[in-house]
DNA sequence: CAGATAATGTTACATCATATCACTCTCCGA
DNA sequence: TCGGAGAGTGATATGATGTAACATTATCTG
């Protein structure tokens, strides 16, 4: 196995390359789970791999180009938990927001690198953290399920830039 | 040092103890920081203290029995921001809840782990965590301010219980 | 084609959080 | 002890986020 893309992307890489390759990811995940990869699912993952950082439900709802109308915030929940279900998209709690799944379908990271300045996100996952987190539940006696992490800093590309200007 | 109090504490101990424990706790945070604990931010916390779970804000203000009326959210959310820069109070951003910080002033733990079936909260650290997340952050060349981890299972007393109940 | 199942489109509402502003309380120096 | 500065409060209003419910439409399958 290769050490596939960096985790924070330069800010300037083919985006449409990086948007139809995610798309082809999720068709495959559709299709392995047998799912429908429908239109308005197709469209909140298209604008997510689009913005390339956090968005919030209602930022999707206003970029949501539907034949002049707009869509009920309802609509993309729905999408956003499809999508969540197969793990082509995570919501990053500490920002109610949403974020399309930037590696390929293996390996999910279950750490979030949060930029406060540009909110690039990087999912990254090492080898030693969910050993850690199952150690730590495990010294609890707490039977783990699931964990998330959520880090906040600057991100590669803002770290020269000083001040609080987030 | 100690080995402090068991992550999650048994189902029946002395409530009345730790509530005050809490609040002699932010007493002496507040006198260190200078700080001011009225009777609206020692109520929120009293409160989230006695609850034992991560509780949201318009539960606590459900709870609040003050003369007959309730606070509105607004007085709530100030005594939770005022308790959280304090560190005695946590958000745990995956169930937008507020929880009391669990153990003494120092060593706040930089993990949460949440029963899915009794909501209990324990808050724990382990060496292991903090070093893990920074040499992860390092490795994509992030400058890490702050972090948090929150999982998900079973507490050790709810998971006899199987199905999910919960 | 017909029935079953899944997804959509829509309305309404529930929940979580903050802005603003006038007023009160506490501290602290003159 | 007076009084001004600053912190905290009480109240109203509103913004932001997330769901419930239900009739309709699309898709699958025998």
């Amino acid at each position: 196995m290769s050490a596939g893309p960096p985790p924070f992307p330069p800010r300037r890489h083919d985006h449409a390359a990086c948007i139809a390759a995610g798309l082809a990811r999720a068709e495959e995940a559709c299709r392995i789970g047998r799912e429908r990869l429908t239109e308005n699912r197709r469209a909140v993952l298209e604008i997510l791999l689009a913005g390339h950082r956090p968005l919030g439900a209602y930022e999707i709802v206003e970029r949501f180009d539907w034949r002049g109308r707009r869509p009920a915030p309802a609509q993309i929940y729905r999408a956003l938990s499809f999508l969540e279900s197969l793990g082509l998209v995570h919501r990053i709690a500490s920002r109610n927001a949403y974020v399309a799944c930037s590696g390929p379908g293996e390996g999910h990271g279950t750490a979030f690198l949060v930029c406060e300045r540009c909110e690039a996100v990087a999912e990254v996952d090492g080898a030693g953290l969910g050993r850690v987190v199952h150690d730590l539940a495990g010294a609890s006696g707490f039977e783990l399920r699931t964990h998330v992490l959520e880090a906040v800093g600057r991100c590669p590309e803002c770290v020269p830039a000083g001040g609080v200007e987030a």
